[in-house]
DNA sequence: AGTACCACCTGACGGC
DNA sequence: TGCCGTCAGGTGGTAC
């Protein structure tokens, strides 16, 4: 489930391991990965060329290269990335591997492909053409307010929608609608300026938390709903119950008690 | 504009 | 033990 902070934690992976090192071989292993470019011009984009900074935007990664474009990664729902010594690689389902003339190589790893791999000629296009909205961390809480207030949709459904902002998906939305004490289905026209805020800070706090945890390894804390996702759990802030439903969609955990329609 | 539903995928898991 | 159905969910498309 990569959601923003998850691909924050590759996007420093990425740097930490594949940046400045040339890549010598581009091996694209199932080629249904690899959108809008053939693997193997893909391959030719990157080959010889170095990364030299990354970019991430929402859940989308950008990587450039001296060659001049930008290798664009999107991690679906399983996607991972593995560095290591091209010979004991632990990737168990490697789509692309990027081969570095170190002997060490970079795997995109993908069991359900749903991530995609690409090339763009630079990430801000590629976010407009995606009509992407803003990444959460780059954003005021007057922004928030204002790209959201004047929606008609539900919180979880607008939260959700990357045009809207981009980053959030199932998992953290929930925590945020948790953490708030809002109902999926609260639709957001009922939000008052002061809950805005409130919902504005809880995001910034949630998504910095789970960042460093997700790059020390840490756990996250017991009092989030990421580690009561199990219908019937008590609620760890209130003593309730938490429920499961289908909203939009999507599989929504919440707590009954303090988060009423 | 917002919602519903389907398709894409396949590992994990529960039931029998 | 092993088969089988169901679930997970990000995205993109269509339909209403």
């Amino acid at each position: 489930m990569p959601e923003l902070p998850e691909v924050e934690g590759y996007r420093r992976y990425f740097e930490r391991h594949a940046l400045d090192r040339v890549v010598t071989a581009l091996e694209v292993l199932d080629r249904r990965i690899v959108s809008g470019v053939a693997p193997s011009a893909l391959a030719r984009a990157m080959r010889g060329g170095r990364f030299t900074r990354t970019r991430r935007h929402g859940k989308h990664l950008f990587a450039h290269n001296t060659n001049g474009k930008w290798l664009y990664l999107h991690f679906g729902m399983t996607g991972d990335l593995v560095f290591g010594d091209r010979q004991s690689l632990e990737s168990r389902f490697p789509r692309v591997i990027v081969g570095f003339d170190s002997e060490h190589a970079l795997a995109f790893d993908d069991p359900r492909l749903f991530g995609r791999a690409g090339l763009v000629g630079n990430p801000d296009e590629e976010i407009a053409r995606r009509r992407l909205g803003p990444d959460p961390l780059a954003l005021s809480a007057a922004e928030l307010e204002r790209l959201l207030s004047n929606k008609r949709g539900a919180m979880k459904s607008l939260l959700m929608n990357q045009t809207n902002l981009a980053g959030l998906g199932n998992l953290y939305v929930d925590e945020l609608l948790f953490q708030t004490g809002i109902h999926p289905r609260t639709l957001a026209s009922s939000i008052d300026s002061r809950t805005w805020r409130t919902i504005y800070s809880a995001m910034q706090k949630i998504l910095r938390r789970a960042i460093d945890a997700q790059t020390s390894g840490a756990s996250l804390p017991r009092s989030w709903l990421l580690e009561h996702r199990v219908e019937g759990d008590a609620c760890p802030r209130c003593g309730g119950t938490i429920a499961r439903e289908t909203h939009f969609g999507r599989t929504s955990y919440f707590c009954t008690r303090h988060q009423r329609p």
